[in-house]
DNA sequence: TTGAGTGGTTTATTATTTGAACCGTTGGTA
DNA sequence: TACCAACGGTTCAAATAATAAACCACTCAA
């Protein structure tokens, strides 16, 4: 891993519900070294990407982000564009939606809405990173991504989220072989302990894919007529949502008609 | 320079002029080593602050800057806060004004708001960073930041941006004493042949300089009376922001009444 | 006073980054 | 068709920059 990746990798420890990050606590988070850890972080500051609270000594996102979030809004709207697609798509299924994009060996969530039609809810952090082998959209990235990736994830130790994470390879693989031919994935409380979720693949511009979109609903709403629902809309949408970001459907893609579980 | 600062300053080359840079582009802007530079870009991708545009090869800003967006705005809301209270300002005074942090040896826009109360307006870009010696944003930085930030942009050779930026470093200094008794700076056409700027000092946690308010006009506007009326705004406008940031005045600080220029 | 917890710094050692030269494509032009 | 230039990307010895262990200074509580 170079000096850059691990460097960033630091931003990604902060988090809404762990906004600043004392030195100390770095070095217990990441196991590197306290030198090292420290002039990551210093340099860090240095570009406006963390700054130093002078009151605590911790290090927090730093204001460098305003401006590239200004630039990349400004010339590639992703989620002011998808924003009212998947306001429109949650309010039809009548479930939570989002979409995350891959980014290193995870998921990162770009929009998401929440029609609130129900009592229970599924509860979304934005700001949360989200593994690959454990959630429905990380799992459509496994499948519908390159053998790279794939090997990469499933040969690490996979971490156990809850009592139905499957951390097996190849267990993992088997599912992974029957998604390819259903075009979306269902995954049963791997990443939430009351959280189910049916996903499918979004692929831009030359055709890989680049994310997920998943409807993600609380396993005690996960009826076999909620779930046909779920699959009807991610038929309609998929197609959609990947011509959005200028990408196209790859032509062995296909969704089955399939009664997931 | 660490190579994590070499690696981030890639990012600072693009902006809503130019969303997307290739290998050899980036190889001319910089005057680094390709191989150096496409290892930099390959390892930001991976990490997905950039991504590469599978048509034209380039690279562009990736989804990585939207998550850490969105946990920035979260936990301290800074552009949110600042917003409305930059608009008020800007109302009363009649004329754009804007915030910059500082963010290495450069100024990072973070709110501006335009009135659009007259014919002329200033054409304002928050995806630009400022320079420190050419803006009077930049001015009032090295007028209550540390000596050693002064002395690093001033040692160094200063870009001209038009005919009257002033580039002599003596000069600057003298001008930087008197700025310190005013409380503000005036810069007459500096960085924008047709635009002049009063700017104020922001104040963070700490006591230390975080940022600048300035009020931007177009030159042909900037008489005796505007120019009373804008040191009037700064007056009222720059404890303000400084305590809306969480910090307070220094004591040695006090805003005299002066005639600029 | 002691000990454990901070944040931060120093040093030789080590491993990574670097840069010149190279490769394979593409696209325009003689 | 042959040629040339410009592009993105790769290779490998040489040089530089990152690293880890030990250390310092400080704060807090026992």
């Amino acid at each position: 891993m170079g000096t850059i990746t691990k460097a960033l990798e630091l931003l990604d420890y902060i988090s809404t519900q762990r906004p600043e990050i004392g030195l100390s606590e770095y070095v217990r988070l990441t196991q590197r070294d306290k030198a090292t850890v420290h002039r990551h972080l210093v340099e860090l500051a240095e570009c406006g990407f963390l700054e130093q609270n002078p009151e605590t000594r911790g290090y927090r996102l730093g204001p460098a982000i305003l401006r590239l979030y200004g630039v990349r809004e400004a010339n590639m709207p992703l989620r002011s564009v998808l924003r009212p697609f998947i306001e429109e798509m949650a309010q039809e299924v009548g479930e939570l939606v989002h979409v995350s994009l891959l980014q290193g060996q995870q998921l990162s969530p770009v929009v998401h809405h929440d029609p609130r039609l129900h009592g229970t809810q599924v509860a979304f952090d934005e700001s949360q990173l989200l593994p690959l082998h454990a959630t429905a959209s990380g799992l459509v990235m496994l499948c519908f991504g390159g053998d790279d990736l794939r090997a990469r994830v499933l040969d690490a130790p996979l971490e156990s989220f809850t009592a139905q994470t499957v951390v097996d390879p190849d267990s993992l693989r088997e599912k992974l072989a029957e998604c390819r031919g259903d075009g979306s994935v269902w995954v049963e409380k791997g990443f939430d302990d009351e959280v189910s979720s049916l996903a499918g693949p979004i692929f831009g511009l030359g055709g890989a894919v680049i994310g997920a979109v998943s409807i993600a609903v609380p396993s005690s709403r996960a009826g076999s007529e909620k779930r046909a629902a779920m699959v009807e809309a991610l038929r309609k949408w998929v197609p959609r949502l990947s011509e959005l970001m200028g990408g196209s459907l790859p032509a062995d893609y296909q969704q089955r008609e399939v009664s997931h579980g």
